[in-house]
DNA sequence: TTACAAAGGTCAAAGAAAGTCAAAGTTAAA
DNA sequence: TTTAACTTTGACTTTCTTTGACCTTTGTAA
């Protein structure tokens, strides 16, 4: 497990704590992790983006903070949206995880899904593959 | 016995300790038998597919690692023997309404999935359709 | 109101894994 | 003994992560 891995679980662990908000100082958390500041932000560009549902709001200076809240949803129409054009499987997995953690979907279901998208399940060559997991994904979730 | 014979025991011992899981990085494994990484990939290749009851899912990167799962064998029979190596829509429904019956997946489920593999979401021209579906279908069919 | 310090932001290069593919080497079967 | 299948190897590719130099914004003390 990576240092990213660690920063995101350390996150998601802030966030559970406080109704879906976690606010900390950048420099503060590099601290915490040993690693250069600007590693943050790859963090949070990469795993807390609109895409998966978070959003970051940020203020720089003296007592400057980032604070990244979850996106509520209330309809399954909003994971279609978050699907987009192409999607890896890494970030179907979010999805999925994400509806089966508010309850939308069993966890049967989670799971039949999941591998319906799987890298090996959609076996063609990768350009294409994202999208065509995209679209599978999406088609899929309008049945809920 | 040849290294790869050796590197699959290895593996399948790890398989025995976790739960079915094993978890290792390509580097690491090709350091334990002194051989060359790729080497990990053939014997990956041709020991632990889907075929013979196994998932595996791998990271790049930093941090990066290989893991492998094993399917209960069962299951990968039935999946493979009721999805042959293609299949097309009408064929696909009526495997998934045969499971619906015989009370082995829930209706939510049926309905994603068939969402799933319709033309529609597969959206790739004919001949290589028929054959991704039978992919996803038997991916799928291996979590229930 | 200006200068400085204290945040956070950007971006690209370097690094660290894993993946692919085809050539070369081995082994087993006909 | 030839041939076909299986292994081993390594060069090259792709993906993801880590690092650092430089930039912009904001608060505050002179």
């Amino acid at each position: 497990m990576g240092i990213s891995d660690r920063i995101e679980s350390f996150i998601i662990e802030l966030l559970k704590d406080d109704a879906d908000c976690a606010e900390f100082g950048r420099n503060e958390l590099a601290e915490i992790f040993g690693c250069v500041p600007s590693q943050i932000n790859y963090v949070i560009s990469t795993r807390f983006n609109p895409e998966k549902g978070y959003t970051v709001e940020s203020q720089r200076g003296g007592g400057g903070y980032i604070k990244i809240k979850r996106i509520p949803m209330n309809k399954v129409e909003d994971a279609v949206i978050m699907v987009g054009k192409t999607c890896n499987f890494r970030e179907a997995k979010s999805i999925i995880k994400f509806l089966y953690e508010r309850g939308d979907i069993s966890l049967e279901t989670a799971k039949v899904l999941t591998a319906a998208v799987s890298d090996n399940a959609i076996s063609i060559p990768n350009p294409h593959r994202d999208m065509v997991r995209a679209n599978i994904l999406k088609n899929a979730l309008c049945e809920i």
